[in-house]
DNA sequence: ATAATGGTGACAGACTTTGTCATCAACTCG
DNA sequence: CGAGTTGATGACAAAGTCTGTCACCATTAT
C-alpha cells in the first residue's frame, strides 16, 4: 500500500478507536511498529491532535476534538459556507461560536488572496438583520445538549410572576425567535410541557435524583405548536394587503392566517377567551388596517383598552 | 522537496495561475518536466478538475471551480457549519444555496457514523424561526454580484404607487429583515439613494449605456441608517423594563433607546415631525409601557389617533 | 525488579520517484 | 504542406525515500 493512502486509512482508523497501542497498528496494517511510529507523527505534524503515555496500560489517545480526514473544497463552497456564518454574527450566544470561528479561519487561511478580496468586500455588501440586544443565555449548550441526548435537567428559572425557582424539566427543543431564545420543554415540576425563556434559566445542571427520561422521540419542533385553546371563543377579521403584511411577520398568526389573492386576508380561528386583553393590544396595534366581525368580547375589550390609554394621555395632557 | 509537499504546492499554484505550461511549472518547482505531468495525473485523480490542450498556444486550464487544498476540520467545526446552514434553512431565495448544500453533503460523506446521528438529532431540536412567506426575490444574485463588484444595473422596478418602470441603480448592499430583502443602492433615475425591495425587481441586467459607476467605496452598510431628520422635535419618553424588551425588537430604533441598569429605559432623540403619526401608533402599541414626556404634539397626535380608533370601534358595535 | 509501552538513531535493503530519452499525437500558423 | 509547439506515454537507470531491524533509552504500573 503506498505511504499516502496508508496515511489516510490510519486517520481513519485512529479516529474510530480514539484509544490504540502501536503494536496494534503494526499488526493491522502489516507494517512494523517504527513506521506506524514514524506515520504517527506524521499525522500529528498534519494537525491529528495525538497524545501519548509511556508505561504498561499506556498508549496513544486522541485528545480532545477527532479530526476529519481532508477535504478539498471548492472556493464556491467556502464563500457559501462564510455567508452562512456571517448572516448568524448578529445573534449572540450562539453554540458552536468557537468552532465556526476556527473553522472559517481554516478556510481563510488556505485560500488565494483574491477570494479573501471576494469575501471581504462581501462582507460589508450583505447582511441579516436581527433584533439588537440578544440577552445572554448563559445555559444554551447545556440546554441543547439534554434535547439531543434527551436528558433531565435541574434549571433555577427567573419566572416573571414568582422569581426564582427549581424545577426539573427535559428539553425538547430550542429556537430562537425575534430576539430571544426559548426552549420547549417537558416540566415535571407542572407535568406538562412549557416554554421556557432561555436568557432566564440561571443555571442548568444534569438531574442527578434519578428522575426517568419521558419517551419524547416523536415530539419534536412541533412541540412549540400553540396548544388547544381552552374556553375557544371564534375571531374572525378580516385584513387589508398592508394589515396580513403586518401579521405575516407576527410568527404565532401566520397558521392563522388566510391570504386571498389580492393580497387581503382573513383571520378565523377558535382562540383562548382568556387572551382577549392580548388580542386587543394587538387588533389596536393594526389600526386601520383590520376589520374586526366577531367576537363582542373582543370590541368590548378593545373599547376598554382604547379609553384607558385615552385616559392615560389625557391625563398627560393636564400635568 | 518530498512528493507530498510538492503536490500541496502544485495545487495552490495550479489554482493561482488558472492557466499554465508544463515547462513553466517544471521550471518554477526545478523538477523535469515528465515529473509536473505525473503530478498533474494525480491531482486530476484527486479531483482537481484539469484540462489540457495540445498544439501551439495550448497548455493546462483549471476547469470550473477552483479547488482550495484539502483542509482538515474537526468534528466540532463540521457541526458547526452544520447549524450554521441550517440555521438559515428558512429564508428562501437565499445566494448560494447549492454551493452550501454540496459543502455540507461533503462534510457529510466523510464523517464517522457516529456523528452524522449527532446531526441528524439536532436538525430537529434547534431551529431559527423567520416569518413566513418570504417572497421571492429572484434578483437576488445578481444585486450582490453588482454591490461587490460595484456596477450600474439596470432593473425593472415595480413600486407601490407607479407600478412597473425603470431603473439605473448602482447597489450599495443587499439586507433581510423581517422577512423581505431590500437593496439599498443610489439610483441614477432620481440622483439619491434609494431603499428597493427585492422581491420587486423584476428583472436586472448590467448596464450597458456606459454610465459611470458612483465612487461608493466608503458608503456601505451605514447607508441604510436613517437619514437625518428633517424639521426635527424631540422626542423623550421613559419605558418601563417590558417596554424596553419590546422596543429592543424594533431595529430602527435601537440606536434611540439608552437601558439603565435596573432594566429600564429612555427614549430622547430628535425625530422628524412629519413621523407623528407613525410614532403615534407605535407608542400606543407600548400601551402602559412607555411614559410620554415631550412633544406635546406628540401627545395630541395619540389623543387624536386613540379617539378615531374607539369611534370606529364604537361604530363596529352599532353594526 | 520486571514487563509494558513509547521514543530515537543508524543503516541496509526495498521500494518509489525522478530524469532522460524516444516516440507519438494533436494542433497552429505561415 | 511542413515546421514548430505542446501534451501524452513508455522504458529504464539513477536518485531518493521509505521501511524493517536492531540496539538502546525513558517512563511507569505492578
Amino acid at each position: 500500500m503506498p505511504k499516502s493512502k496508508r496515511l489516510m486509512e490510519l486517520m481513519m482508523t485512529v479516529n474510530r478507536k480514539r484509544r490504540f497501542k502501536v503494536q496494534e497498528l503494526a499488526d493491522e496494517f502489516g507494517v512494523s511498529k517504527r513506521t506506524i511510529l514514524r506515520d504517527l507523527q506524521e499525522l500529528s505534524e498534519l494537525g491529528v491532535p495525538l497524545y501519548s503515555e509511556v508505561g504498561p496500560h499506556g498508549g496513544y489517545q486522541v485528545v480532545r476534538e477527532r479530526v476529519l480526514p481532508p477535504i478539498a473544497f471548492t472556493e464556491g463552497e467556502a464563500v457559501a459556507m462564510f455567508f452562512a456564518v456571517h448572516a448568524l454574527r448578529h445573534y449572540s450566544s450562539l453554540p458552536f461560536e468557537a468552532e465556526s470561528a476556527s473553522a472559517l479561519s481554516k478556510f481563510y487561511l488556505h485560500m488565494p488572496g483574491d477570494v479573501r478580496d471576494r469575501i471581504d468586500s462581501m462582507k460589508d455588501r450583505v447582511d441579516f438583520v436581527a433584533p439588537t440586544r440578544w440577552s445572554d443565555a448563559p445555559c444554551l449548550a447545556e440546554l441543547l445538549d439534554a434535547a439531543i441526548k434527551q436528558s433531565v435537567l435541574v434549571i433555577q428559572y427567573e419566572s416573571q410572576e414568582r422569581g426564582a425557582e427549581s424545577r426539573r424539566i427535559q428539553p425538547v427543543c430550542i429556537y430562537a425567535n425575534n430576539g430571544f431564545w426559548y426552549c420547549t420543554a417537558y416540566c415535571f415540576n407542572r407535568q406538562d410541557y412549557r416554554v421556557f425563556r432561555c436568557d432566564r434559566i440561571r443555571e442548568a445542571a444534569y438531574d442527578t435524583s434519578g428522575t426517568v427520561p419521558m419517551q419524547l422521540k416523536d415530539v419534536r419542533l412541533s412541540r412549540r405548536d400553540a396548544s388547544q385553546p381552552r374556553d375557544p371563543i371564534r375571531l374572525r377579521a378580516v385584513l387589508s394587503k398592508t394589515g396580513v403584511q403586518r401579521c405575516e411577520s407576527e410568527l404565532w398568526l401566520a397558521p392563522l392566517l388566510q391570504v386571498r389573492e389580492d393580497g387581503s386576508g382573513v383571520i378565523d380561528k377558535d382562540v383562548s377567551r382568556d387572551d382577549m386583553t392580548f388580542y386587543a393590544e394587538f387588533m389596536i396595534g393594526l389600526g386601520d388596517e383590520v376589520a374586526l366581525e366577531e367576537p363582542y368580547e373582543l370590541k368590548e375589550a378593545i373599547r376598554t383598552r382604547l379609553a384607558a390609554l385615552l385616559a392615560r394621555y389625557e391625563g398627560y395632557a393636564a400635568q
